[in-house]
Formats: C-alpha cells, structure tokens, sequence
RNA sequence: GCCGGGGUGGCGGAAUAGGUAGACGCUACGGACUUAAAAUCCGUUGGGCGUUAAGCCCGUGCGGGUUCGAUUCCCGCCCCCGGCACCA
C-alpha cells in the first residue's frame, strides 16, 4: 500500500498549478463570474500565525467550490503595505520603508504560498506601488474637484505617540486605536472628505447588503442619525439668537434653561459683566481638558453666563448656561434644556437647582417620576395638551417654522473624515499651495506624486509630515501661474489605499484608468468578502463612501462594494488573542511541514463556527491528519479491489452530496468536515467507483492537494478542479427505514426501527413491546398517543 | 447605562418551523498487533444508583411558565464577550 506523503504530494501539485497557470482567470463573457476576496493583509515583520489562515482557507473553500461549481472564479491577493510600523522600524533602525515592505511581503508571500489557495498571483496589487497610489492620488482629486475634499483647521483628535492627527472612527475609547495613547485634542489645518454629504446613502445602502446583521447595527449607530427639529432662541435683550437641534420639539414647553457648549462662538458675546469671570476661568478649565478626562468625570459642571434665552412658543425667559455635557461639534452646539423629560438635563438641574417642569404625561394622563424619557400626551403645553408626542413634534415644528424660528432637522453623529496624516509613509496628497493661485491640483497627467526619499523619517510633531524638510521636493512651481509654490506636505492615511484595491485587481496593470470599465463591469462588485470584524466601522464604511462617490462620477456601474461579507472569528490561544508579545502565537510553517496544508486547512474549518472564535489546542490537528490518512487508504484499498454500489451506498453518497453542500453554502464547515468523518466512518473498508469519485470532488475544496493526487490515483489526467460539483438526487435522500423514539408522558423510553410507512398502529405495537415501555406504562392507561412519523410517539398515561 | 452575541460532558463543539441532548473530533482508560515503542486498528468514555444485566434517577447558567413533550418558545434573574457611550 503506497502510504500518504503530505509533503511529496502538496509539493508536486503546488508545481503543477503554477506551471499550468492553473489559476490565472480572464474575462470570458460566457461564464458567470464569482469574486471572492479577501481583506488584503498589512505585510508586517511577524509573519502569519494560524488565526489569519482562517479567513484565507474559508474564502479559498469558496473560491474553490465555486470553480466546481462552474463558476470563472477571481480570487485575488495583495498588500495593503503604507502604514506606521514600517515607518517606525525606519526610525529606529534606519532601514527605508520600501526595502522592508518588500522584505515583509516575501516573507507573506511565501507563506501564503503555503495555504495552497488558488490565488492569481498575476493579479497582485501593493498599494506603495506608484503606478497603484497614481489612481489613489486621482480618485482624491475627483473628490476636491467636486468639493468632497476641503481643508479646514479646527481642533481634531491627535495622537502623541503616533505623532498624527486622526479620523473620528480611529479613535476608541478616547484612545488610539493603532497603539492605545490617549489622545489629544490639537488645533491643525486638515484635509477632510465630505464623507457627512454620503450619510443618507450609506444608511439606505446597508438594507440591501448580506452582511452580518453586528456589522449593519455598527455601522447605522456610528452614522447615528437623529430626525428632530432646530430651534432658535432670540438672547433676551441683545440682536444674537441661538440654534439648538432636539429631537423632542414636543418638549418645548418644558425647557427651563439653555447650554452652550464651552467652545460656543456666543459664549463670549452674551455673557454679562458679573459672570464674566466665572465663565472664562470654565471655558479655561474645559478647554484643557482631554477628552480622556471629559469622558471620565460624569458629574455635570457648568456656570451661567447671565444671560436668557427667550422661549419662541411661550416666550418665557429661560437662563443660559455653559457646560462641558454639550459637544460643541454635534447639531449646533447648544441645547434647549428640558429636565423633566432627559436625564442628563435632570442630573444638571437638579444640581444647581434649576426649575423642573413636566410637560409630557403618560398615556392616562398620570406624570411618572422623573425623569420620563418616554412619549406620551403633552401637559403644561398650552393649546398642545392632549396631544401626543407624535403629533405634538409635527405641531409644533410646523408652527415654528411658519414663524421662521425653527424647521425640521436630521443630525447625524458622524463627522467628516480627517484625511491628512503628519506621517511619511502614505501617499502625497497631490495639492501644491501658491502665494497667489492657493490651493491648485496636481494636474492629472503629473501624477503620480511620488514619494521622495527622505534622511530622517523622523515626524515633527508641529503638524507637518518628515516631507516638509526636503526642500527640492517641497519646492515646486505653480501648475496654474508658474510662480514659486510648495507642495502640500500631509500624506493620506492608510485607508486610503484599501478604499477601492478590489477594483484594481480586476485590471491591475491599466495606466489609462484604474481600471477599465469592461474589466470593471464584468468583475464587480465583490461577492464575498471575508475578513475580520475589526474593520466594521472603519475600511468597510470608507470603502462605500468612496464606491458611491466613483459611481456616482461613473467610474463604477453599482454603489455597494460587497454584496455579502463574512467575518471569520479570531483563534485564540490560551484564552487570548495570539500575539508575538504575549509568546503565544502559533506558526503555521511547522505544523504544515509536519501534518501539511491540507491538514491544517481542514483543522482550521473543523476547529469551531467559522464566525465564532475559538481555542486553538495542539491536538485538534492529529485527528484531522487521521482522518485524511483513513481517506487515503480507503481510497488506495478500494481502487485495488472496488466495492460494488448498493442501494445503501448510494444513498449514503446522495447524502454526503447533500449535505457537503448545504453546509458549505450556510458556512458551516466545521459540520462539514464532520460530514465527511461520518461518512468514512460508515462505509466500511471499501468504497465502489463512483463513490469515490464523488468524494474525493467533495473534498476538493477543502484539501485540494490530497483530491488532486486522488483524482490522478482514480485515472483522470486533468486537474479535479475541471470536474464538476456533484448534484444530490432527492429521490435518493429519502430513507425507508426510521428509527422513532418511543417516549412515556414525555420521557424517552426506547426507540423502534420501523419502514418509514409504517402505521401508527404497527409503532405502537412494536413500542408496547419495550420493557422501559412496559415499565412505565404498568399500572397505568394510555389516554393518549402523539405519533410525529418518523420521528417520535409519545404515550401519554394516567 | 444602551445595543448586539453567548453560557451544553474532562476539552473543542453537534442538535433549535419544539420531537431520541451530547453527532464529529480531542483527551483518558482498556484491548489487539509488536521483543519493545511509535504508528495503526477495536472497545469504553455526561453524572449517579444497580456486583453483572435488565432497568431507574439526575442533567443544556439560575428561578418560574406554556406544552403530550422545552437546549429550542414566554416571563424574571445571574455571569461572560463585543460595540457604543453626556450625540440633546
């Protein structure tokens, strides 16, 4: 018996696809495509450990099985290689950045070579390549063209240890999220993308997207939108007025006070001579703050700044105040404080002893302790009393806009994007600044602009990137004028680049156009995608917002990226995520070289739900290279001396047809695989023709090395992967015989095996004959009997 | 605090339009083969009672409920994980 050679054999296969290009894919117009992708890796100096195997075997699972399946598969890799770490390992070892991004995506390489996936490596995209940051540098100046990118200086979260500013959505937790510093709030000129203009869009576009229904939630929450009404408040004895944005116009009547938030232009202007002091030493205090300790302290401060707010409905004068509890970047910065009816305006009235008015009643007219957050019928509201909240907030928001002091309103939480980063390893953001012309693009055909080599990568800090010191690059003329200008120093962040990579792969060589719109129209959009959920609201968001900004500017014929994601769960390894520091990371390099890929790949479907996380444990891999050694010599022992199909054996092909599919289409493949176990384990010592065949088709997906040798073993001289998907006759999956449970008042007794026709009567009496049965039945008279047929008959006595 | 997800053997996990709880695998134990070991193969493996066997009791985080029947549905709790967090 010629013994299974995991290493002779994965070795020769992984020849053989290459030589035969056996996955390069091109247009064909008469084959229906499949994109399956994956969230391409940041090459960094650690390598891959088994948790990141996991998203790899699955979408190649699928890529595979829907090669099987007919399918003109595209299944691309690349790098998604600018970002901090390489840039800091140029800082402290002086190594430039390119020469260890490609150091790093050798050794990648390398290793993903080791999974054994059906990737198109012609295809590969590295978004530090220039002829790929061209078209990043492009699609950036199509959005400033048409407004979507501006700059502005205002206050934005900075942090200290990345020495850069940062996007709202890489803040968490008041902390960075790349390195967990608290950060700072720092008053820089930023470039920003009007990501705010797509917010509707990117909220209606999520109810069409098969996506996992945590990250929709996510999403939704993070663009957080509120429909309510702006109200203006004339200053009582002075020309300003204050706009607040409250999503309980029906309140109205109830608000007693007003804030500002410290940074609040008005502030200064209404403030009365006897507060002055107090306020400034308030606004002093709350400005150096940082946001780290805004958020810790919840007891509500705050000092009034002598001035009122004059209520448009009723005209009462109500007390304004500052308080850091009101964000001065969400609605307008101020609010009309209703405290009967918010906790937060209850909690700050309540401390400083400010009037508390119920103006919201429940539904039997009764007024709840508070404070009532809910709707129900308006009180104390003049002519609204009685109404409820619902036709209160219409009411009401139409009277104030027929006098012009107020209008309906959406408010939404997110912010646009802050795009420019102080860092050197990005993309140059093609803008030069002209002493007379100001801002002035690149012009297209200059593009790209190339990152210069730099002595120092060191950041400054100051809010200008390392480029800013290398005069001859900074140091240009005006494309408009002529004249003397300097180059915008500020780089893109990371994101950027994996913004829109997954149209590049389906024309990665194109220099007229990212890609082109045939390549485009055929390829597009992604049908799975697979990656972890790590990028909910952050790459997954920004890549909508720049697909709907490409289609909308007709690059792109459709406006959601990925039809159906799939976010794989982490692995763990000794109940934490492994990592280099923590000493428990697993390599995937020894334990291919001791059970091989197609073991490790099995394992990594076997280990647990894929989109839950699991525990990784050093055993798990032996059974499963049992399992694939049992499917060897099955498959040796039969092709010597071949079992002849029975009625049996063919239905139990039928069903591993049937269920092999049905369970890699759900995405349970953990039950997949044991699928296959339960089917080896029931077969007995040989297996007729067509029975292999069908299984080692079925595998194929999942160990394709050991299929592709079997194939060859069982005659074929092509590859498996031109077979096709084999397809379960239903006729086939019905069984004749059935096991039914017998139970007692409920309690399972025993079981019978019946022909699946049998009577109810005949069950009965084979159940009867059960000792448990009699047992428990003795004494007793069965008034009734539940016959499921099939399944259960349960005899219920007295 | 709010919004999700989840608690099942020694372990990873199966099974939910309500119908034999613990598939499959790991571990452990016993056996076969071997001079021996490894590998392989066979058996046992939720807990308890029962010398064996037949059989009986308990058991899916906790407490109730609906039902002939609940891991699955409903009500009230506890714990763990993730997201958001003064967003008016």
């Amino acid at each position: 018996m010629s013994s299974y050679n995991h290493k002779e054999i994965e070795a020769k296969w992984r020849k053989y696809w290459e030589d035969s290009q056996a996955h390069k894919v091109e247009l064909d117009p008469n084959k229906p495509k499949f994109y399956c992708l994956d969230m391409f890796p940041y090459p960094s100096g650690s390598g891959l450990h088994v948790g990141h195997w996991r998203g790899y075997v699955l979408s190649d699972v699928w890529s595979r099985y829907k090669k099987l399946q007919g399918y003109n598969v595209l299944h691309p890799m690349g790098w998604d290689a600018f970002g901090l770490p390489a840039e800091n390992d140029a800082i402290k070892k002086g190594i430039h950045p390119s020469v260890s991004t490609a150091n790093n995506i050798a050794n990648f390489k390398r290793q993903l070579h080791e999974i054994g996936a059906m990737y198109d490596w012609s295809r590969e995209v590295d978004t530090t390549d220039p002829n790929y940051y061209k078209w990043t540098q492009w699609i950036f100046l199509q959005m400033y063209k048409r407004g979507l990118a501006y700059r502005k200086e205002m206050p934005i979260n900075f942090c200290p240890s990345c020495q850069t500013g940062l996007a709202n959505e890489e803040v968490v937790q008041g902390e960075c999220e790349r390195c967990g510093t608290p950060v700072e709030k720092k008053n820089l000129k930023q470039w920003m993308l009007r990501i705010t203009k797509y917010a509707d869009r990117l909220l209606e576009g999520l109810k069409k997207l098969d996506w996992p229904e945590k990250v929709i939630k996510m999403q939704e929450s993070w663009i957080g939108r509120s429909e309510g009404a702006e109200v203006v408040f004339a200053v009582d004895g002075t020309e300003y007025q204050i706009t607040v944005f409250t999503t309980r116009p029906d309140t109205l009547f109830g608000a007693t006070y007003m804030v500002l938030a410290p940074e609040h232009e008005l502030v200064e202007k209404i403030t009365t001579e006897e507060q002055s002091e107090a306020v400034a030493e308030y606004v002093k205090q709350a400005m150096t703050k940082s946001s780290v300790e805004r958020m810790a302290s919840k007891e509500k401060t705050g000092v009034f700044t002598g001035a009122y707010g004059v209520n448009p409905v009723n005209g009462s004068k109500i007390p304004i105040w500052v308080s850091d509890y009101v964000l001065i970047d969400y609605g307008s910065g101020a609010i009309m404080a209703v405290p009967a009816h918010d906790e937060r305006d209850y909690e700050f009235a309540q401390k400083f002893d400010l009037p508390i008015i119920p103006v919201i009643a429940d539904l039997d007219g009764q007024v709840p302790e508070l404070p009532f957050v809910m709707d129900g019928k308006l009180t104390n509201s003049d002519k609204y009393d009685g109404m409820t909240s619902e036709e209160a907030k219409k009411a009401i928001t139409e009277e104030l806009e027929r006098r012009g002091q107020g209008k309906a309103s959406v408010q939404y939480k997110m912010r646009d994007w802050v795009f420019s980063r102080q860092r050197y390893w990005g993309e140059p953001i093609p803008i030069i600044h002209c002493p007379d012309c100001g801002e002035v693009p690149v012009p297209e055909d200059q593009l790209p602009v190339r990152l210069p080599d730099v002595d120092n990568y060191q950041p400054t800090g100051t809010g200008e990137s390392p480029l800013a010191a290398i005069e001859e690059w900074v140091n240009t003329t005006c494309p408009s004028c002529g004249g003397q200008a300097k180059r915008e120093t500020n780089t893109m962040p990371q994101w950027a680049g994996s913004c829109w990579y997954f149209l590049r792969y389906a024309d990665p060589d194109n220099n007229d156009a990212l890609a082109d719109p045939e390549q485009l129209k055929y390829w597009l959009p992604v049908d799975l995608y697979v990656g972890g959920v790590e990028h909910a609201v952050l790459h997954l968001l920004y890549s909508r917002f720049y697909i709907k900004f490409l289609y909308d500017i007709g690059v792109v014929d459709f406006d959601e990226p990925f039809t159906r994601l799939f976010n794989q769960g982490m692995i763990t390894k000794d109940g934490a995520k492994m990592s280099k520091s923590k000493g428990n990371v697993v390599n995937p390099d020894e334990l291919v070289e001791h059970y091989g890929a197609d073991s490790l790949r099995i394992y990594e479907l076997f280990i647990g739900p894929p989109e839950v996380d699991s525990e990784w444990m050093d055993n798990g891999i032996e059974g499963v290279y049992r399992f694939i050694q049992r499917v060897w010599n099955l498959v040796d022992r039969s092709l010597k001396n071949p079992a002849e199909p029975t009625q049996e054996s063919e239905k139990r092909r039928h069903k591993l047809i049937a269920t092999v599919t049905e369970r890699i289409e759900s995405f349970k493949l953990n039950t997949a695989v044991s699928a296959f176990m339960e089917y080896i384990n029931a077969s007995g010592s040989t297996l007729d023709r067509k029975s292999m065949d069908t299984l080692v088709i079925l595998l194929a997906p999942m160990a394709p090395h050991l299929a592709e040798e079997l194939w060859q073993k069982l005659g074929n001289e092509s590859s498996v992967f031109l077979a096709r998907w084999p397809e379960a006759d239903p006729a086939m999956l019905v069984a004749d015989q059935v096991t039914v449970a017998i139970q007692v008042n409920g309690k399972t007794r025993g079981t019978v095996d019946v022909a699946a026709d049998a009577s109810e009567d005949d069950v009965k009496a084979a159940a009867e004959e059960i000792t448990a049965v009699k047992n428990a039945l003795d004494g007793k008279q069965v008034v009734k009997t539940i016959y499921v047929p099939g399944k259960i008959m349960n005899l219920v006595a007295k």
